[in-house]
DNA sequence: TCCAGAGATGAATCCACCC
DNA sequence: GGGGTGGATTCATCTCTGG
């Protein structure tokens, strides 16, 4: 419930020994760079440094507070230490020495999918948070998630026994017959986190560099408190850490050297701002609306799927004068004619100038006919292959009768 | 080409320096057990120790050994390290040590579903594996993958500029048309990688601990080497870097301790099996050595896979009087006469009416002859996709030189 | 040759607006 | 209003150039 400026370590010494339940740090990442982001309307700008004399000193400076947080910390009470692939496995080594080997518990993965560039090498997509307890006798509150689309749940349910041999099998009655187990909850929530990257335009953004979604600072807090429990970020930049808490009812200390960063979190506090990820809760499943069969014949043409566009399925890798070239399937329960409307219609926004059109469904009129028409539009009809060889097999049988009847 | 026998520190010294393009290194994790396990039928046991008395002992054993992967790495070549959460970090502080923080490339993320155990905290998911290169000038070829179902595809193939304010604007023309740019490939590769576990009744299971899925390897080998590239497994285990390495027509070296891991080694590359994942569309046993085309062309007239090295690449599901229909893909570097020659020859043997060949290549002579000629041998000639489109854009671009020249 | 700073990158996804 | 589509904005970036 405070919000304090100043140097953490100062600070810190200033909290009663055993007082806190949940830590969140979010030191620099010892990126040796000054971070500055604007404001949306350009009114404000806030930034931090992050460069350092050698990694040495930079480890001393995190090593001594990292003691001041195992001071504080309740027995009960766990530390989270975000970091990035630049220095995470310096800092974990500190997190042995200060809080032992024996007491880590997870390397948590925050995995997100972010606008790319031109790199060699792999798009770097995660980032690390390293979960350490003071002692074994943390708190911890299980969450359960959804199980995976391809689980068997009839499996799940299975009573498991282990066999002369040690093997896991499931448990049979003596008619052989599996005997169902007890009901399961879902999957224990694992270490690694696929939660949106803060977007671009989401109004939960604040403009201070490097902000996190609350999203993500929820799951951290539920898994290890409870309500009226004690957060502390010492660290606490545009307070990410302390709108979840508030929201989560939690109490709350946070720290951070720069006022204006201070200023800012009281803002939010004030009145906070959460975007409910759409994606994550219509699940990623809800936006394909391609099925397999779809999107195996436009890769078979070389083309990239589309999945909002309600007439187009995807473009061509290719491109015609600079122009991009749209492709349809026909759908089920669409003549080729009605598929045809619905691709012209929404490639004319696009600037098409050739369209493909593929046909799935085997049609009374000749395939001649359409051929003729459509090619003044630009368009080509391809016939799906299941398409050819349906019409061919009809063919040959046709004309064997033609042969036998002569 | 060759699996040694012998502690890889001595047996790498007998390697040349700097002749080996990609070196994957899975060493005992410093877990402090003795891993056991059992083949299917109980018939073997396969286990080794992972048993030290200190970690500064573990980490001076992989220590020299890392010391020898540089030596023998050619200054283009890459190494991966596979870890698990328990020492990651010690080892990475080593790479760092050997092959210097400026050649540190990711931390990638295999990230797998697995059965939950019921204990205290998060369920672990993961594995972690460094890259690192031996200079800035390291051989890489990127992978594209798709686009996020949310992403705005329309938008992204407009091109960009920056207005009076520094900020990126999309690029439009004097009538205020926005102007494409260059042709999309889709997404580079990440650093997280969702990679199935080897399912435990998985036919790739060999019964060896530790094993990795051959899909894993897959990836590693083909974004680092080319075909003819050399990979060097110190800790080769049961071999699925090498099993890998031979799909992929790479040279390989396999080196490990236990004599039962060589042998098992040699056998699963006599014969390997490549387990079928309905979580991956691509690694499909039947599916091995085939390209990307072929597969999804067999998949797109819903034909069965068969076995290489015939006349035929698949059956269709359909049958006609019985008789099965064989399939056929022309491949590069054959003439549709000579897949016709060994589509007819192979077919029959088989008792095969009717055949599909598919057409891959555009070629000088003209569709029509040919198809009057095969179809009297009752196949039928069908045109990959790009075939009739590459054909009709030919087309389209000769009819605008007519218009234009009336 | 090295470092700093300018310039190019490019997909993700929420938001706003439109029927 | 609500479903769909066009737009905006970003980089714990990445690469390249010049002194």
């Amino acid at each position: 419930m405070s919000v304090i400026t100043g140097d953490c370590y100062e600070k810190m010494k200033g909290l009663s020994s055993e007082s806190v339940d949940l830590i969140y740090l979010d030191p620099p990442f010892f990126t040796q760079k000054t971070h500055t982001l604007k404001t949306r309307d350009n009114t404000k700008e806030f930034s931090f440094e992050d460069t350092w004399d050698s990694l040495q000193d930079y480890l001393k400076f995190i090593k001594v507070r990292l003691e001041e947080c195992y001071r504080v910390l309740k027995p009960t009470g766990s530390i989270f230490l975000h970091c990035d692939k630049t220095a995470s496995h310096y800092l974990r080594v500190l997190l042995d020495e200060v809080f032992d080997m024996s007491n880590f518990r997870s390397e948590i993965i925050w995995s997100y999918k972010r606008w790319s560039n031109s790199k060699k090498g792999l798009l770097s997509s995660h980032q690390t948070i390293y979960f350490y307890s003071k002692t074994d006798d943390f708190k911890f509150n299980t969450i359960y998630t959804d199980y995976s689309p391809t689980t068997n749940i009839d499996q799940i349910l299975q009573e498991r026994v282990r066999d002369e041999n040690g093997k896991s099998v499931y448990k049979r009655n003596d008619d052989g017959e599996v005997i169902l187990g007890k009901e399961k909850k879902g999957v224990p929530l694992t270490d690694v986190w696929n939660i949106p990257y803060l977007n671009p335009k989401a109004k939960e953004r604040t403009g201070y560099p490097t902000q996190k979604p609350i999203l993500l600072l929820e799951q951290i807090i539920k898994i290890t408190t409870d309500e009226g429990d004690v957060v502390l970020d010492p660290f606490c930049g545009s307070g990410t850490t302390l709108v979840a808490a508030k929201i989560l009812n939690r109490k709350f200390i946070g720290i951070d050297a720069s006022s204006d960063a201070i200023t800012l979190t009281n803002e939010r506090l004030e009145q906070p701002i959460k975007t409910e990820s759409l994606l994550l809760q219509k699940g990623e499943e809800k936006y394909i609306g391609r099925t397999d069969e779809e999107i195996s014949i436009l890769k078979s043409i070389d083309a990239i799927p589309v999945q909002r566009n309600s007439g187009i399925d995807g473009f061509l890798k290719v491109n015609y004068l600079g122009k991009p070239i749209s492709v349809r399937i026909q759908k089920q329960n669409e003549t080729l004619l009605e598929a045809r409307q619905k691709l012209l219609k929404s490639s004319k926004t696009k600037g098409c100038m050739l369209m493909v059109l593929v046909r799935t469904q085997v049609e009374e009129h000749s395939l001649f006919e359409i051929d003729n028409d459509f090619n003044k539009e630009n368009l080509l009809v391809l016939d799906a292959f299941d398409v050819s060889i349906k019409l061919w097999m009809n063919n040959f049988i046709d004309s064997l009768g033609d042969v036998s009847s002569k």
